[in-house]
RNA sequence: GGCUGAGUGGCAGAGUGGUCAUGCAGCGGCCUGCAAAGCCGUGUACGCCGGUUCGAUUCCGACCUCAGCCUCCA
């Protein structure tokens, strides 16, 4: 077996994975901050990660894996104020959303997924440790912030140097903090906004020290896999780094993982630009795994540019892979598919290259003339898909749909076009062929009779 | 401006110092009453200019173009 690679974003390398623990994987990947439905972004991040997780189970680890969600932030008051909603009832609304879209695109439910809120000891424990170790201090304005030029390593992560971010700062000056790149750690509050008591004063906590916090409490001092999108590398994922290990004298995290974004129109697709597609809008469109496909058919690092051009050819593969699943299937053992599968999944979770073995495991099956032989790649390919988290439906589901009442009207018009066949009407079998086409039924003639499908 | 990363055939998208990605679309054939599905075959692809090399899309350098981050963002 060959060993897993992973793409480390703090040395910009990949490298060798080994877990801390043997056989033990712990991971905090950062969620969604719950104001609004989740877009076609957020599910390529957590489509992502929750490949990783099936990766890294299917190779034999245990993994905990810890996905936050940010239930307090100034958006979430924002927009409960716009509302006119109590913030509890709106980030609820969204987390049930959330977890309805995730649970569609076969999103596997986090081990632990701690809400902001539920962590205000530990955040203000955090920051009184920051201020005790000189690495954060109380302004005049009740704010708490990070004094960055007492963390020396900040900027490795992200590869910025503290001049050349100060150099680029479009920040508008700020009389609280000592230099324009600390950052707020703990926000004093304004009124009618959410508060917590803490040392000073009521306040609510900056965002960044929420991770530092439940990732910390879930996982400990010291954890293998830290993933988020690529936006969250600077300036989120260095603070977090910075607070961390500021208050804490630890490596933190070993392995950092950043997934690219989802493009449209070779622009990042983003809330603050306007031009995303949430997943329940794409959904009444096309099919979840359809979307899933789409999602994993270029390399998790790379840009993907969302197009009705792209997500149909995503159906079209999906079709291929379920036509080529329907028959017998049974559990088989492993062949050199299983094996190259894993080879390329090792490298870094080259999802392109482990489709490309799911296509030629299809082909083979298809070519193949020995049924027993047939039923075993099937068996092969449901479970390589099962590492995807993709092909595990009933073939005939997926190209019928669930069964309905209109099944009846279609076999009755497919027993009346064979039966001109059988007479030699070929006229009217292919008027019927023909209304049914229009109703977006496809036949097929095989071998062992007629069947039928949705386009 | 600084820091990342990227430019591959009609489209999407891997990868590699010298015979193969793969999917979709196209073309030819087989199969079919005709189709569909499937199978077989089929494409002088690697931004531009230099350099290293017997040989570079792959390594090195310059250049051009694009994207992301530097402000909330998956």
């Amino acid at each position: 077996m060959s060993e897993l690679k992973i793409h480390n974003s703090l040395t910009r390398r990949k490298e060798v994975f080994r877990p801390l623990e043997a056989g033990k994987v712990r991971m905090y990947v950062c969620g969604v901050t719950v104001y609004d439905f989740c877009h076609v972004g957020h599910a390529r991040c957590y489509v992502v990660f929750d490949l990783v997780v099936r990766y890294l189970r299917a190779r034999g680890y245990d993994v905990e894996y810890v996905r936050n969600i940010t239930d307090v932030d100034d958006k979430i008051i924002r927009r409960a104020a716009e509302n006119n909603e109590a913030i509890d009832s709106l980030t609820q609304r969204f987390i049930d959303a959330m977890h309805e879209d995730f649970d569609a695109l076969g999103i596997l439910r986090p081990d632990r997924e701690p809400r902001a809120t539920g962590y205000m000891p530990e955040m203000i424990a955090m920051i009184e440790r920051l201020i005790a170790n000189n690495k954060a201090y109380p302004a005049a304005n009740g704010d708490v912030y990070y004094d960055v030029s007492e963390f020396s390593d900040y900027g490795r992560l992200s590869g910025k140097r503290l001049e050349d971010l100060r150099a680029g700062a479009r920040v508008e000056v700020d009389e609280a903090k000592q230099d324009p790149l600390d950052f707020v750690l703990w926000k004093a509050a304004k009124p009618g906004e959410p508060s917590w008591d803490s040392p000073w004063g009521k306040g609510r906590p900056g965002w960044h020290i929420e991770c530092s916090a439940m990732s910390r409490k879930c996982l400990g001092d010291t954890f293998d896999i830290h993933g988020g999108g690529m936006d969250l590398k600077f300036p989120h994922h260095e603070n977090e780094i910075a607070q961390t290990c500021g208050a804490h004298d630890t490596k933190f995290v070993k392995v950092w993982m950043h997934n690219g974004f989802v493009n449209i129109d070779e622009e990042k697709m983003s809330k603050s630009l306007g031009n995303f597609f949430t997943i329940r809008d794409v959904l009444k469109h096309y099919r979840a795994e359809v979307l899933r496909v789409f999602l994993l058919s270029s390399h998790y690092r790379s840009p993907l540019n969302y197009s009705n051009e792209n997500l149909d050819k995503a159906k079209a593969s999906v079709e291929r892979l379920y036509l080529a699943l329907r028959g017998g299937i049974r559990e088989s053992r492993e062949t050199e598919f299983t094996q190259r599968f894993f080879e390329v999944m090792d490298d870094d979770f080259n999802t392109p290259q482990a489709m490309a073995v799911l296509y030629e495991l299809a082909t083979a099956i298809n070519s193949s003339e020995d049924e027993n032989h047939k039923t075993g790649l099937r068996g092969e390919l449901r479970r390589l898909g099962g590492v995807l988290g993709i092909l595990q439906q009933d073939p005939e589901t997926w190209l019928r749909g669930d069964a309905s009442d209109d099944d009846a009207h279609i076999e009755k018009l497919i027993e009346a076009r064979n039966t001109a066949r059988n007479s030699k009407d070929f006229a009217e079998a292919d008027r019927i062929r023909d209304q049914l086409q229009a109703e977006g039924i496809v036949l097929e003639d095989g071998a062992g009779g007629t069947t039928w499908r949705r386009q």
